[in-house]
DNA sequence: TCTGGGGTCCTAGGACCC
DNA sequence: TCTGGGGTCCTAGGACCC
């Protein structure tokens, strides 16, 4: 029988190792990465972990603990990350022919099936490989199903013993090891779904894996009852090597400071509309939609909350800034009210279909649409940086830019921020 | 003082139809 | 006083992921 297999390649404290790449100074000493805005802590090395500092914290909690034990900060640098993304996803993509890019950090690969020590050779040949060529630290799982596969690689990356490989092949270690597991570190199960099972005295993933089907199905949907059987071994999420066109492209942040005033309102959310069409003229899709929304800080319980979205139809699917902009415009004023401290701001673009398939609209006043034009400012951002050519409502100043005090430069992307290395004789 | 961003899938319930 | 049943479509919101 010609079974398949799946591994799990994941790097290795993604952001904090692409941090230290380039900082080898840094290596076994803590590092944390945090998230837009200075806000929370996304990522930690493992000496941070070791600190006790917390995942997804807000970072001023941790402040104290982070200057204590002279722990590196980085803000996100995504320019760095993702580049150094793609070169892992090569590597993959170079050895295998099925991988799924799951992640930033994670892809699935799909293996046949082999006795256990060749697994476990061939998958430590993969993790050499793009620790030499990328320099990316990562651990890889294998096992019968994507679930299971997850858990094989978590194994595999908290047991030092294991060298970074684990194959979940054996039946009876699973067992035992699947009873020494929390419901609530399976993939797909979170923490409203770990609570419900927790309530039904369902704790470990042994247990998740022979619970009812039927209590399963009705209190946690068809997405429980499938990773239970994942758990089984019956493989039901297959591997998904094609990239999609996204269904809905987002464009948020919050403020690095709070703002009032719809003229700063509209520099955002004109900003978002940029970034937001962009993305899908890059998948060659056009929207039928726009959901335009702003928040004042759901923290700040003693000041005054407001939250105003809507969404704006446009007459005919499009891609073209200009219009986008002008609807999102009108949508904003019509949610807008002043006397509010504003956190955040952002849009949403929705009902995509193929740009050489929209419907043109015999009444629509977008006749005057260029194509022709975005492509031009796309390739001209493309070659001189982001923002060489973008649209006057964006604003200048943009006061409300987010807050990013310590970004590393971008060491591979951009030739005046790449490493200078100095000989010497 | 300071609390991220981008995406998918599923379900319940309302609107509407015959 | 009595007040159907079945179907589709759409949307908002919840839950999950990294």
């Amino acid at each position: 029988m010609n079974k398949k297999l799946f591994a799990l390649v994941d790097c290795n404290n993604f952001y904090a190792s692409c941090e230290r790449l380039f900082r080898p100074e840094l290596k076994e000493k803590p590092i944390v990465v945090l998230s837009n805005n200075d806000g929370c802590i996304v990522a930690r090395s493992n000496e941070a972990k070791a600190l006790g500092i917390s995942m997804g914290a807000p970072y001023f909690k941790s402040k104290e603990l982070i200057r204590r034990h002279n722990v590196q900060v980085f803000s996100s640098n995504y320019s760095l990350y993702g580049d150094l993304s793609h070169r892992v996803m090569s590597v993959l993509q170079d050895m295998e022919p099925e991988v799924e890019i799951y992640s930033i950090d994670e892809a699935f690969i799909s293996l046949p099936a082999s006795n256990h020590q060749d697994l476990t050779d061939y998958a430590k040949s993969l993790k050499a490989r793009v620790e030499q060529w990328v320099g990316i630290p990562v651990s890889v799982g294998i096992a019968p199903t994507k679930t299971l596969a997850k858990l094989a690689g978590r194994v595999a990356k908290k047991n030092g013993k294991y060298g970074g490989v684990f194959a979940l092949t054996d039946h009876d270690e699973l067992d035992a090891l699947l009873s020494s597991i929390d419901v609530g570190d399976v993939w797909g199960i979170g923490r409203r779904s770990a609570e419900k099972l927790h309530r039904q005295g369902i704790l470990n993933v042994f247990q998740l894996k022979n619970a009812n089907d039927n209590w399963l199905r009705k209190n946690l949907t068809v997405t429980g009852l499938r990773t239970a059987m994942e758990l089984r071994g019956t493989s039901c999420i297959p591997l998904d090597s094609a990239q999609p066109n996204k269904k809905a492209i987002i464009s948020s942040r919050s403020f690095g400071q709070p703002i009032s005033s719809l003229a700063d309102l509209k520099e955002a959310i004109a900003t978002h509309v940029s970034i937001a069409a962009k993305k899908l003229r890059d998948q060659r899709s056009a929207a039928h939609s726009i959901h335009v929304f702003i928040y004042t800080n759901r923290f700040k319980e003693d000041a005054p909350q407001y939250s105003g979205n809507m969404t704006i139809p446009l007459p005919q699917a499009s891609s073209y800034t200009p219009t986008m902009i002008k609807h999102a415009m009108q949508g904003l004023e019509r949610v807008y009210k002043p006397g509010y401290k504003y956190n955040k701001a952002g849009v949403m673009l929705t009902e995509l279909v193929p740009q050489d398939r929209v419907q043109r609209n015999l009444f629509a006043q977008e006749n005057r649409e260029s194509l022709p034009l975005m492509e031009t400012v796309d390739r001209i951002n493309q070659a001189w940086g982001r923002n060489t050519i973008r649209f006057a409502v964006e604003g200048l100043k943009q006061s409300w830019q987010m807050k990013q005090s310590h970004k590393s430069p971008a060491y591979t992307t951009s030739w005046a921020e790449i490493p200078v290395v100095k000989a010497s004789l």
